[in-house]
DNA sequence: AGCCTAATTGATCGATCGTACAGTAGCAAC
DNA sequence: GTTGCTACTGTACGATCGATCAATTAGGCT
């Protein structure tokens, strides 16, 4: 936030005058693109560091350094630009899930590195949950917001549904439906973190992920009873089994 | 909302003045207690008819039928009045699903009813999940609601323990630890709650039932290794075992 | 019947919100 | 050097927020 002295007025006739001799630019001009995913990135941080408080464009621009006005240049309204953020972090938690998953070398293991991933303190910031229930709560009245959510939830859970189609595949578990297995696991997951975020004192990162190597486990064991052999209970056509691949969500 | 029609100023010299014969009082007093709890209920139903947006002083007391000043002089802040609203929705939620939980003749049963009545039409409706959402993004900073979370998730959790529990004393399922389990489960319950109400297409609330009675099946299968014989994985000095009891949550 | 007091009112304050818009200026093309 | 495009600035506006407080009054008490 470097200090700018400018006169508040330039005088009158002055439009086209020259700048004084080696004077820095006020602000630098950049591509479309560019900028918008500056702002993307401002609106991040700012929501990280300020908590609720930090979803206004004041703030915002103030963080990306730039005027208030240049937000509503580049996006039409501010529910675009948290839409537009919301994708990027959850793609951001995704990608850096599957890299810590990526090291596994087997389907047990990549899961346990999963979850090891997802109760680590980087994701159990309590700044990062209340940027989640910001956009959740958003989610309701901006159709952008929503629909980022829809795409960016469709694609955790088809991690997720890859992961566990892998321990049918390895021969860790019986055929089971792999669709409704991922609902459940993530639901699980979400459940946990949630709770791990608004009191870490009620229990443990390593009980959460010793919860979810339980669930893993008594599907191994073939323990969950409508998930077996696949179809059942789904309201869906047919819930997608192991043998059919991970399959895109549909709609 | 009645109608009040009258002068903006009374004249000067009024004050003492007698009212007009049978006028109806501008408003009527009663017990401090009393306008408390109606002050919550308008809280609650102003924040359901107009989601984030209702929890303002203003929609409140419109909602209440006062004054806006009339919410400062018997709470506080706006905070407390929320959080007191916190408590008293959680409180009517876990009473609903414990009266359904109450027909239940076995332990199995009853365990079908909560999660029957989790995921019934009346706690699936998107404008309580906003509700929720607002409280737990409030709780983050404001003391009084954090308070109250703690207060009614550990009472959630032990209406879920004790059922749970009653399961092994029914012998439906070997010894576990009855604490974890509860956690896991309330956080399956909550996890598929969220989805559910974020997007109800993506699986439907037979689905969640469904997912939620297997892991109950799983675990009278006595599939979860680190929940068996209790003990185990506890970060707590120990896990509440059912043969325990279902024991307060300390602090 | 008159009084007292606590419940209630409602105008008001300062702050902050999202958006609009008229004007300014960076920078590439000529 | 000049021009033109458009990224960019920053004030202004109307709305709404939570909280305050002096004035008012309902309703029980003597």
């Amino acid at each position: 936030m470097a200090a700018r002295i400018r006169s508040k007025h330039q005088p009158k006739g002055a439009r086209r005058s020259v700048r004084p001799q080696s004077a820095a630019p006020r602000f630098r001009r950049v591509s479309r693109q560019v900028r918008r995913e500056e702002l993307i990135d401002a609106t991040l941080r700012s929501i990280t560091r300020l908590g609720h408080a930090g979803l206004s464009v004041r703030h915002i621009s103030a963080e990306a350094g730039v005027s208030i006005g240049l937000i509503n240049h580049h996006f039409p309204s501010k529910d675009d630009l948290v839409a537009a953020a919301y994708e990027a972090l959850a793609n951001a938690v995704r990608s850096a899930i599957a890299d810590e998953v990526a090291g596994g070398e087997n389907a047990r293991e990549r899961l346990r590195r999963f979850f090891h991933a997802s109760f680590s303190p980087r994701l159990l910031d309590r700044r990062l949950f209340d940027v989640w229930l910001v956009f959740w709560s958003m989610a309701a009245h901006a159709p952008a917001i929503r629909a980022a959510h829809d795409r960016t939830y469709s694609s955790y859970r088809a991690l997720l549904q890859e992961l566990l189609g892998a321990l049918a595949t390895e021969g860790e578990a019986p055929a089971f439906a792999a669709r409704p297995a991922a609902i459940a696991l993530s639901a699980l997951l979400d459940g946990l973190w949630v709770e791990l975020s608004l009191n870490p004192r009620t229990f443990g990162a390593k009980d959460a992920v010793a919860l979810c190597e339980d669930w893993v486990a008594a599907l191994c064991a073939g323990a969950f009873p409508r998930l077996r052999g696949g179809a059942a209970t789904a309201r869906r056509p047919r819930y997608t089994t192991v043998q059919q691949g991970r399959g895109e969500d549909p709609q």
